[in-house]
DNA sequence: CGAACCACCTGACGGC
DNA sequence: TGCCGTCAGGTGGTTC
């Protein structure tokens, strides 16, 4: 799926492109792609102005008036797309018709991501929002190594879990650990604290820099307005198992952890 | 608590 | 051509 880039430069774009339209009617070709009741997200949503639109963790949220919000889990394949005009594809899962005749559509192929709305206090008896770590673009570097230094997990299961810091996925844990120098394998709690300041400031840097390009489009992913992110050009590792480092020519090693495929450096990374 | 699987789905790609 | 296995930006559940 997107991550935290993607996630966010896609609540940016739908924040300038959508925000004040009302939503006339909602069309739900796949209703399951809705969690809970379709009837009633049907009938809480419809009707409703866009008032903002912002990014938490992978989440996308677009606050509602009257007050509501509505949460998209975009998950592997998802795509949040404003058309000016109707443009019908394949795997068209939901679509809002604005009140300027623009739609906004929910695609997603293999039908992963979610839908789903919630009235004020709903949100935060939800666990897996609740139980979201901090922003690694808004915490202090403290708090960074105190989620890590004690725990006996590999370091890269807790980059990817959303417990501990938000947002971060298999592109981004990957290259930010390169980047770091750090062995995805590694006992969080064996790594000194000054590696993992670096590794925070690594990350910090990745995600700000994929922002700023647009995100990174694999295969499925596009921005708002329907356009690929440009971050994958800049990938040193993510994807590229086998191939030589760039940056002292070994070959890297693709490796599990964490169920997830897993490219790093046995020269650069320890 | 941590890891290893499987599940949820569709599609692209490589090997034979 | 086509069949088959493998893999893919994520999360959740089960089992050991």
């Amino acid at each position: 799926m997107p991550e935290l880039p993607e996630v966010e430069v896609i609540a940016r774009g739908l924040n300038s492109s959508v925000t004040g339209r009302r939503i006339d009617r909602v069309e739900a070709l796949w209703p399951t792609s809705i969690r809970g009741s379709a009837e009633r997200f049907l009938d809480l949503v419809t009707g409703c102005t866009i008032d903002s639109v912002s990014r938490r963790a992978k989440l996308l949220l677009l606050e509602l008036a009257p007050q509501r919000t509505l949460a998209v889990h975009l998950k592997m394949t998802g795509r949040m797309v404003h058309h000016e005009a109707p443009t019908p594809a394949k795997h068209d899962r939901i679509r809002f018709f604005l009140d300027d005749g623009s739609i906004l559509t929910f695609a997603d192929m293999r039908r992963f991501g979610y839908l789903a709305v919630f009235l004020p206090g709903e949100l935060e008896l939800w666990d897996f929002y609740n139980d979201l770590g901090p922003e690694p673009l808004e915490m202090t570097v403290e708090a960074f190594i105190a989620r890590f230094q004690d725990s006996k997990a590999r370091i890269k299961a807790l980059l990817l879990d959303q417990r501990i810091v938000a947002g971060v996925g298999n592109i981004y844990a990957d290259e930010s650990l390169f980047l770091a120098g750090i062995k995805p394998q590694s006992v969080a709690k064996d790594i000194e604290k000054a590696r993992l300041a670096a590794l925070f400031a690594r990350l910090q840097e990745v995600l700000r820099r994929s922002i700023q390009e647009n995100g990174s489009s694999i295969r499925n992913y596009r921005d708002s307005g329907g356009n690929a992110g440009a971050f994958q050009n800049l990938f040193q590792v993510y994807g590229r198992g086998g191939e030589p480092c760039l940056h002292c020519g070994q070959l890297l090693d693709k490796i599990k952890v964490s169920g997830r495929s897993t490219v790093f450096c046995s020269v650069c990374q320890s």
